[in-house]
DNA sequence: AATGAATGAGCTTTCATTCAT
DNA sequence: AATGAATGAAAGCTCATTCAT
């Protein structure tokens, strides 16, 4: 996976080619530099942190964040990308060890929640209408809808569900129920999508 | 209920009785003004969309506006208080006349999901942690979280469930699954909410 | 001296006769009650306190305040008339009294720092050259001024002092000099008043 | 001095060495518009004078102003910065070379009369007490203050004068006459002050 | 390719003054 | 004569985005 941590334009959010097959080294320190600042940030202060103090974490001008990820959404890709590749080829890994595909997809459920739950702001951002964010919401329901929907028709062609409930909608609920559950009022998230999960039996 | 529409000041959240027996009708139109023009911007641009907006569509200075509704909640609240209070009423009357105490509650949090969906905006701001939304959060959960209480319990000592899920919890779930289902992308919030009630059973 | 506490309005400031024979008596109450309000106000919060603040501590409404006071100095000038007329009559009692002219005018001065130390702001506004602080300058500068003179005329004429300062110029530097004494910073006025006595002889 | 009409920071108050050797020509030129706009208004209209106002006759955007100069005072007492310093230079330098100490105090707080006198507003800033004020006040006190007390020392040593009294009271007081004396009504702070100087003697 | 200075629209909030009631 | 609601022009400050260097 070469092109991994890459800045991510538009026309490649599906492609796994390198964008560029040379690139200064300056560049892709810069890059790295952004993501490891940008990372950490959102950790402390959630995705809407202003691009202003990640350059400034980065240690880079202004001008080198956008060259690089001329959007918001660009570079929360970029940043996530590594995890949401990590659970697109956990669904078929989990479908083939686990004791049964109802089994899997909720398991599989779970590590989604996992991953949004430790992200602050995450699941709000992949939510948002705003237009900046629209990359950000293409990517994840390109890479995960597909995994998501593969598990689904395991599961009912086992039998183990009758609910005709589509990926994408599936998908959506345990997003929203994963948004602000980092905050004061203490609500727990997977307790929720456990519920949503007896319901899809 | 007489004060209906009345600017909502913070120590009359819970009460029903006029704060004032007169008021200049110019005052009441201005109110009644605002309150139309920030509830039709709050369709089209969520309950986020500048004061000077509101105040501007209503035809008012903004100091009329700071005048009636000091905060943004304030001025939220108002908005919705008719409905939030005819959610608090049909409580009680659906656990009277529905079959079981479970069916209750799933109408009853079908009526809260009906209130939220054509809100656009309004879920996502419940779950705000801006301070400037702290009433707004306090008055929905105040007033609608005891009514969800009563109806978990008649549905629990009907023993039609047995889930030791939390009203606040449940009405949380149920608000994150209505955010941003009136976007393009065609979620249906009843689709998911019904999930999470068999979940329940 | 029937028109105590009366409205002031600008050609009226050098006349003691009473502006009008009648008054509705409601009328007159509310001028008392603007300027009780106003004096507490201007104690606790200084001479520029929001005009808003008065009216409502007052218990009247915004166009009674400006009916009968239409600008801050015409308030300003009634709360103190009082006492600036006190002042006026202590000259020529002080010159009878004292040992010698120079004391009396030192008392004199000294009466006129403890008036102006005591009554936040009241320094500062006297020579602000604001529009609407005009009036209260005029008042004070033509009711004190005068006084001053007869004091100095004396003095000079019993042979105590050769400077040949200007009673206006005297007066504009004791003022100076009480201007924010009642801050943190403890600056003595009477101290620094003392020192441009002592260089008057 | 290389760093004259640097902006100023906090911590460079004190300072004499510049906070970056390099700068971009644009940059500095816009400090330089910056602070010439700014000496300009001030003595117009004081250095109340609202910050959009600066920036709109320097020709820049407010981010440009608030990046340079991140509080009010810091552009005070950058546009001062001179002045203030040269008079603290000129005390010893007007000790050695005056006939007696008490000379060279009256010299000295001459020069500081002529500056104050020739920026309106000056001298009533410097007595603000509103906290964005607070590091004017500060940085002309801490500069100012012992060069006064030197000077005092001095005259006190060679007997010249017996008054205890305070550096700081004095500049007060001197700062306090130098107030609203460029205003219509001429009042002259030199005759003022001459008299306060007697008064040491 | 990189920098970071500059931009300026945008936000909330305050308050002296006016004027409909 | 009295009321107080309405006005709206300020103000300070932030920050995504652009572009001169």
């Amino acid at each position: 996976m070469p092109d991994q941590d890459a800045p991510v334009h538009p026309h490649h959010l599906s492609s796994s080619t390198p964008e560029r097959l040379t690139q200064r080294s300056d560049a892709r320190r810069n890059i790295q530099k952004l993501l490891d600042a940008a990372a950490a940030l959102f950790v402390t202060s959630g995705v809407e942190v202003p691009v202003r103090e990640i350059a400034l974490k980065a240690g880079v001008g202004m001008g080198t964040m956008y060259r690089h990820f001329p959007t918001r959404a660009d570079l929360i890709v970029a940043v996530y990308r590594h995890q949401v590749e990590a659970c697109v080829e956990a669904g078929p890994a989990l479908l083939a060890e686990s004791s049964t595909p109802f089994v899997a997809l909720q398991s599989w459920i779970y590590l989604f929640v996992d991953f949004l739950t430790t992200k602050h702001g995450l699941a709000a951002a992949l939510q948002s209408d705003r237009p900046s964010f629209d990359a950000l919401h293409n990517y994840f329901l390109e890479r995960l809808v597909p995994v998501c929907e593969q598990l689904l028709d395991a599961a009912r062609q086992a039998d183990e569900m009758h609910s005709d409930i589509q990926a994408l909608e599936l998908m959506w609920g345990v997003g929203s129920l994963c948004i602000n559950t980092t905050k004061e009022l203490q609500i727990d998230a997977r307790r929720l999508v456990s519920l949503l999960l007896t319901g899809l039996r």
